[in-house]
DNA sequence: TTTTTTGTGTGAATTATTTCACCAATATAT
DNA sequence: ATATATTGGTGAAATAATTCACACAAAAAA
């Protein structure tokens, strides 16, 4: 399969907005519903489900349940997966409380952080470690992502010992520019980047 | 100007890494290196800074300088922006206080939550009001920014308020569907679907 | 049952974005 | 001073992504 990164960051909205509709009871859902749901057109998404060799098999729309359990199978997105924070200041403590990532089948089950004092204080139900401890700990739970949410500098330390661990995946919440080989999937996500974004469109703006 | 979304968004990541590079005291930087900084080709790079009608007076590439100042002017990000945080959860609480945001000349004047006791408990530098307040203090303050992380729903209503207030741009990081009027600049951050994009590419990647 | 409506699936057309190719200008080396 | 190497700027070509148009099937209405 050969799917562009947009129609895979696509797919991924959709099936968290199928996950909500089915919570919420919805049975069928058309693509100009989706669309609306994830922000993008029917257009797309139809194209983007038929991409998968996706079928509705009925003219109501496509089946809620149906379609997030094939989307699933297609992204992979149908098993659990183990993660872990390192850096654990206070974006770092946040997201090891985010009860959301259970719900989705992001299960962290470790936090790591250089600062023993801070493991001592920190506050969760979830195992934390000091940093050393880092590439056994994830060997041993079989962890696939790692989510860096370290301060400053030592972000590029931190993602060489990730990889050489064996972490498949990194979400990087550092805003220091971090090279990885190119078969772990990196992403980044930078606030201030997404705020200088937003207040660029300001005066723009018809 | 009529720039695509997608230019906005790489030179904002250029000017965040003109930043650096300015206070490691770069004096040039050539298109290619800028490309390799950012994640981009230096193709797109010229293109994009070509688009902004700024030109480099000298073959030894930009001066950074020269090119933070020249884009900060045209992308409006030569000015000191306030924001609000409304929900203060763990998130909310630590996006208050992320240092990050003063330095690249967004300032959190105010944070928001309809929990008394939270704001009570809340160990902060900043201004913590109940939402009841929020219109008036985003008024008084002329804020511009929202940034939402209230934690499921409700955040709808929240952005209601913030755009009655007259609130410019939204950075939701609640993960639910928010429809606001176009003259509003909008951006989702949505962690489970960076997780899921990440996770989707584990076994298709060669 | 027949007709009308609705909604998908998908090639083709369109539009957007990136890459290329190469000129011009400056910097560096000889 | 001259030659050589870099590097940006930019129209044109190539690629990618979106939108359109419409056939087709199912559902709903008549």
């Amino acid at each position: 399969m050969d799917l562009s990164d947009k129609t895979i960051e696509r797919i991924c909205r959709v099936f968290g907005y199928l996950d909500v509709l089915e919570k919420r009871g919805v049975d069928f859902i058309s693509s100009r519903d989706l669309a609306l749901g994830v922000g993008a057109t029917e257009y797309t998404i139809r194209k983007d489900i038929s991409l998968l060799n996706i079928t509705s098999y009925t003219r109501k729309g496509y089946k809620v349940e149906h379609l997030k359990k094939e989307l699933g199978k297609r992204l992979h997105l149908d098993q659990k997966r183990k993660a872990c924070i390192v850096g654990l200041g206070r974006l770092g403590a946040a997201l090891l409380d985010y009860e959301r990532f259970k719900e989705d089948g992001f299960e962290i089950v470790a936090g790591f952080d250089s600062n023993i004092n801070k493991l001592e204080r920190i506050r969760t139900d979830i195992e934390v470690f000091p940093v050393t401890n880092m590439e056994d700990i994830i060997k041993q739970k079989s962890i696939e992502l790692g989510i860096i949410a370290v301060p400053e500098v030592g972000a590029q330390v931190v993602v060489d010992r990730l990889i050489s661990s064996g972490i498949k995946g990194i979400l990087n919440f550092s805003n220091t520019k971090i090279i990885v080989p190119k078969n772990i999937i990196y992403l980044n996500i930078d606030f201030t980047s997404a705020l200088r974004f937003i207040a660029s469109k300001f005066i723009t703006q018809n």
